[in-house]
DNA sequence: AAGCTTATTGAAAGCGATTTCAATTTTCGA
DNA sequence: TCGAAAATTGAAATCGCTTTCAATAAGCTT
């Protein structure tokens, strides 16, 4: 069922039936109403590659992804709250995996030139990061989850990872924990060095000296996070306290706590980035889990909203959120152990 | 740059270049050459939209996900598969999240009548899948990744789950166990029920009573696999093998076995059905991890090659495979302990 | 060198929408 | 009741590509 039919059918002009259910003001009331009931009945959809040829509008976004390392949970989530935001704008999400460095900018390039898409999601950014500069290069609009150093403004949302630590590594240091071990992401990554950032400080506040050997720099899988945390007991003195990049982080490292016969919350304390996982609670762990936390999902959702506002016309420069993070202390987190 | 302007640079018709860049033979090498060079130096790309609306093909398949329930690692690893392949096709992924039942076949149906893909990918059927019939009935090219009860053929493409817990199941019941626990999928999931039916086969081969309270069905999280493992454990006479749905299953129920003071691979077996998670290994648990094992993230993608030879005119009812599942035994299952 | 084939190139017609500009009706004040 | 303004509808151009059909140029045969 195309336009030309409907109208053939409804003996209107195409001009006048794509009016009508576009709401233009200058169609008649009753025709509108007998378009989009002829419509409805027909089950009539626009094409979307002519309406976006006519348009010259994609209709849909774009999303780059570096084979498995970025399509783990995280991203999950994430895309669950920005597809959800979308969806009601009859926006499509299209989905681009790639597996080495610079198949991610020709892919970039590709969805660029060929007009596939009318903006593009930037995540997991570097502190200095070559697509965001690319995508301004190329003047494709786009909003950045996360944060980096570019000297033009451009539309982000992040959350306050500087904010968070510091505040976690605080609270531990306050507890009596001196030995504090940060399971980090990978180095380069803003929002490790964000993270890292936010342990110096509180921890030089407190004239608490820094120990290399404490901080781990890797991906946030349990498996990745058990054998940091193993060895990392291993060291003497050992590390009283761990803060843990993510959930899936956590429970490696508590794995590693149990296997080396130590009680989380007791023997050693644990403070975990909570990004709400539906099916991951820290409420139900055992102990229940001390978390900074924030919703990667409706980060995502929110990013829609964002991004929006910049194909809407809103200056870059003005579409930025910092999100605070909220600190929650449960079971996982005690006082230092007494040796 | 448009093809118009292009053609003009190099004093050639649009029809001309692009049948050039198009490989059709009736161009003159020299020319094919020099359109290629100008083309690339310029950095000519098709619009999209105007290819799509004049070649009638869309260029896109459609991905509908399920909330948060189906974005999880599983789909991670299927997509990132299936969009492994399907870049080197120059075919988008059109991913929707939609929350409720009937959002989603209204999603398909969108999908459909706009003519925004020219397949669907579909995944994590149950025994009567309404949205298959529904593909069907719409006469959109779809491959499934499970398997359905259809009168009608349809191409797909599924692993043996039946056999595998047949085979997973008979070797524990070999090692002396009779009390075998299912941590399966959800009731009425195509896959779920197919293992349970090779439960069901190997448990009655051996004339081993069948006891429902030792089937469990829910989603595959860390979560929720602890808790049904730790009602199990209660159980008396207590299982003595675990048959976990997935690697999340079976950390769960790692978990719960820990927390019952027991040792696995000792006073508990399981084996675990592996999707073949990067960052999952089973080699690298402790104990090593018996499993069933399928890369899901192959089966992505050869989905896209079965996708490819649909659209390419393949009938849709010789397009299917059945993926045998390896049975690799590891630490985490030993024999039955003595009372 | 004429007459055919074959190789190569172009002009123009779609693809299915939107949108500009023009045409036709209605409505309404005088 | 007439004419101008407002409301409503259409014809046709446009978006950027592919593809059919026609035209021209080149190559062979005799």
């Amino acid at each position: 069922m195309k336009l030309k039919e409907l109208a053939e059918h409804l003996g209107l002009s195409q001009t006048t039936v794509s009016r009508a259910l576009n709401g233009y003001p200058e169609v008649k009331e009753a025709t509108r109403l007998r378009v989009a009931q002829a419509a409805d009945e027909l089950g009539y959809r626009p094409n979307a590659s002519a309406l976006r040829l006519a348009t010259g509008r994609a209709g849909a976004v774009g999303l780059v992804l570096r084979g498995a390392d970025e399509l783990g949970p995280h991203m999950s989530e994430f895309l669950s709250g920005l597809g959800g935001r979308m969806a009601t704008q009859d926006i499509d999400i299209v989905v681009t995996t790639v597996a080495s460095q610079q198949e991610e900018l020709a892919a970039y390039r590709r969805l660029a030139a060929s007009r596939r898409v009318d903006a593009m999601i930037l995540h997991s950014p570097s502190l200095h990061d070559e697509r965001a500069e690319l995508l301004m290069d190329l003047r494709i609009p786009f909003v950045l989850h996360g944060r980096t150093n570019s000297a033009r403004p451009f539309a982000w949302l992040d959350i306050d990872n500087t904010g968070a630590v510091e505040r976690a590594t605080s609270h531990l240091l306050d507890l009596g924990h001196r030995r504090i071990a940060l399971l980090n992401g990978a180095k380069g990554r803003t929002f490790a060095e964000h993270r890292e950032l936010g342990y110096m400080a509180a921890l030089s506040a407190r004239g608490v000296p820094f120990d290399p050997a404490l901080i781990g720099n890797s991906v946030f899988t349990d498996e990745v996070a058990f054998r940091l945390a193993q060895s990392m007991l291993e060291l003497r003195p050992r590390p009283t306290a761990f803060l843990a990049g993510s959930m899936m982080t956590a429970l490696g490292v508590f794995r590693a706590i149990r296997q080396a016969g130590m009680t989380l919350g007791v023997d050693v304390s644990m403070i975990a980035h909570d990004d709400v996982f539906p099916y991951l609670n820290a409420d139900n762990m055992y102990p229940t889990m001390s978390t900074t936390r924030s919703s990667i999902r409706q980060a995502g959702s929110r990013m829609a909203e964002l991004l929006m506002q910049v194909l809407g016309g809103k200056p870059a420069a003005d579409v930025h959120e910092l999100w605070p993070v909220e600190l929650v202390l449960r079971e996982s987190s005690g006082p230092a152990p007494l040796f």
